[in-house]
DNA sequence: CGAAACAGCGTACACCTGTACGCCGAATGT
DNA sequence: ACATTCGGCGTACAGGTGTACGCTGTTTCG
């Protein structure tokens, strides 16, 4: 019942999809990588392979929801970092970008696949995306007190924004993406301070 | 001196160009487009192939180029009709998106390859990116009087959204994209809204 | 006119791909 | 203890890939 068995599978496993991101690392995308290559990394014969995926489109949305996840799970712990105090739009961008930097293999699969591979592909990686408005907008509506249909315009458009800023991140050295995540930051003000704006217009016109 | 051969070269030359179009059009990524299927569907030899291009890429960079010409061409044209009357804002993003929907295949390249494949693919796409951003950069300091910083802040920021928005055109149809396209009008007056209150709260603290 | 240039072709090669099939040996369940 | 399960392997095959090489027939140029 040690489950030796299963517990050694889980292991190849996580070899086949460590490989897949080692290779995703460098200069090719997803759709480029082929079955015998990532089986080779990751130590095993490329029969091994169907063992643990149908096909390498099954590896691939395993990554993108280990990514959306693992990206979840980081920007609520920020969350709660803020609830003690500090800026959140500061500390959520820059939890988000530090992301970015350490899983760039991952997150450009996710951007990259966002347009382009096949549906189900596309999908998933709309989901996560829509995931992480979703949170922020909730919390635009219930600590801010946007009305909903504002609060979802401005989640949209901050999604855009920080995502586009992800992506600028894959190729630039620690300094840059600094400036980035500056330049991003007074981006989402910018966006806050006109949905405030915004608001204020509405309410003026009641 | 006619150049009836020149013609002729650079007739299978579009052919060439056409042909990876059209399969760039299926859920084929440009990547995993192989020399072969291009020259059969362009119905010349494999071989032949190099008589255009030195390889897959160059032919590419080309596509790149061409995609984002035609935009600046287009864009160019929509602001003289701006002249004569009409909202910037709407004019320009109803015409972006036009042309999104009018070139799906060269425009998803874009993209796709912003964050993806060779370094000199992703500099050509930032480039093209980025002749977006001067122009309309130029337009806020010229025609609505923003400092150099703030215009260029807010047209980085629009240009985030509006590509963004473009990508989310691809697979949606009419009636989806034009849902799209108001959404993103009224993302971008929110950042318009939002220079506009900064550039007052800046003249305030002087 | 004759010679050079050159777009396009066909053949050929070495290489890589996905995956069907059957086998093995160790872990598992009874 | 024995039968079953199952992760992993090796072999094999048909098909696709990029591209080197040498040949054509037409256009171009002196």
């Amino acid at each position: 019942m040690a489950g030796i068995r299963a517990k050694q599978k889980e292991k190849t496993r996580q070899a086949l999809i460590n490989a897949a991101m080692n290779q995703l690392n460098a200069e090719n995308g997803f759709s480029s990588l082929s079955l015998r290559e990532v089986a080779r990394e990751a130590g095993i014969a490329p029969t091994s392979f169907y063992r643990h995926f149908r096909d390498m489109d099954e590896l691939g949305l395993t990554l993108v929801d280990e990514c959306g996840l693992a990206l979840r799970q980081l920007l609520r712990q920020a969350r709660q970092r803020i609830e003690s105090g500090g800026s959140i739009i500061r500390v959520s961008i820059e939890t988000f970008m530090q992301f970015v930097a350490d899983n760039t293999a991952t997150f450009r699969l996710l951007l990259q696949e966002r347009s382009g591979r096949s549906r189900s592909f596309r999908l998933a990686v709309v989901r996560e995306i829509d995931h992480f408005k979703a949170e922020l907008e909730d919390y635009l509506v219930n600590e801010q007190s946007f009305t909903r249909e504002l609060a979802e315009l401005q989640s949209d458009t901050i999604a855009k924004i920080v995502f586009s800023a992800g992506a600028d991140c894959f190729d630039v050295d620690e300094e840059e993406r600094e400036i980035i995540t500056e330049k991003t930051i007074l981006q989402v003000r910018l966006v806050a301070r006109g949905a405030e704006a915004t608001r204020r217009l509405l309410k003026k016109q009641t």
